[in-house]
DNA sequence: ACTCCTTGGTATCGAGTCGATACTAAGGGC
DNA sequence: GCCCTTAGTATCGACTCGATACCAAGGAGT
């Protein structure tokens, strides 16, 4: 059996992540530009503006600025401005990024993961969550969880009833309670 | 609880990896210039070299050696020929790498990593060894793995004497043989 | 109103990664 | 000696990324 001290698992993550990376060279896109795609797939419709997306990814708003550009220059991402802030815009994916988002090479990870046994899933994904709350703390960032985890979360049980949001005062349907979001604070 | 999908792990590990690449911004190096000093410290004497460390990080020669190029610059890693077969460079890391690495900012995370539960931290090893291995199986890449849990891994029990490599047939310090081989092939 | 501060975003610059391509040099068959 | 492979370097272009400076819009206090 191998090791499995601190330092091995530390390297483990550093290796895996850096791998990932390098296979995201793909269909023309660069690692980054993949990791906003997936962003704006998963974030809710309060999240997909680019100062969430610098806090996700933990870049300076110079840098998202420069890669939104990017895509927004090959057709892949739009930009409005939002009518309610006229500082912030909202960003959205086009059609032509959906379809690219079904090549991604992150898939493959996504199978192998899948190919683990249930109970190791389930230990693998607490732990890493727990590495990066440990690590969000540190550095205070959001952490970007689900929706439905948040204090602020409100379910309605009534039959087809929208949930609701107690910070935003806005409804929500049930599948964007699944979604990630940049107000995210989890129940305490 | 939140989510423990295959997507959310797969999300997980990247977010996390890219936030450790985003705090390797630190004493003045780059991410991959402490991923190379990192894997100079760790790799056993037959593995220190460009061509192991290209294998090993998944990036294409020239680039490495142009990463190397920078280090060596800085005074933090040496290159030498090998006297056996004169194509070969054999890498080392100097006084002051070795004194910059203890402040290398993945500390942070493998400190984190201590503080999981150990059961827990045993399933998160062993999880991401079967992520990374499928990973490396499907690209046919070197699993870099400890000496010792090589099938051309000899122990000796006799006190004091050392191990054998019988792959390359050179004999192997207690100390050595925990180090990574780029040569490394886990027992069947 | 008006000023001051904060927040959201853009523009520009320099350093450095990274892949691609082309190259040199050394080793190993045959 | 010839060819093929392997180890490494050199150069180029695209792009990230941080840093700095900047602009525009919102908000608070007066």
């Amino acid at each position: 059996m191998a090791g499995n001290g601190a330092e091995h698992i530390a390297a483990l993550i550093e290796r895996i992540g850096r791998l990932l990376s390098t296979d995201a060279h793909a269909a023309g896109l660069l690692p980054v530009q993949w990791e906003v795609l997936r962003y704006l797939r998963r974030a809710n419709r309060f999240s997909r503006t680019p100062a969430s997306l610098t806090a996700y990814l933990g870049l300076t708003k110079g840098t998202v600025s420069q890669t939104l550009r990017a895509l927004e220059g090959r057709g892949l991402v739009r930009k409005r401005v939002d009518p309610g802030d006229r500082r912030s815009r909202r960003l959205s994916l086009s059609g032509a990024a959906r379809q690219l988002l079904l090549q991604d090479p992150l898939a493959e990870t996504v199978a192998a993961t899948r190919r683990l046994a249930a109970p190791q899933r389930e230990a693998l994904s607490g732990a890493l969550e727990a590495l990066l709350s440990a690590r969000l703390e540190a550095r205070e960032r959001q952490p970007f969880g689900q929706c439905r985890d948040c204090r602020y979360f409100a379910r309605q049980h009534a039959g087809g009833a929208p949930h609701y949001c107690l910070l935003l005062e806005e409804s929500l349907a049930e599948e964007e309670s699944r979604a990630i979001c940049h107000e995210q604070r989890p129940v305490a």
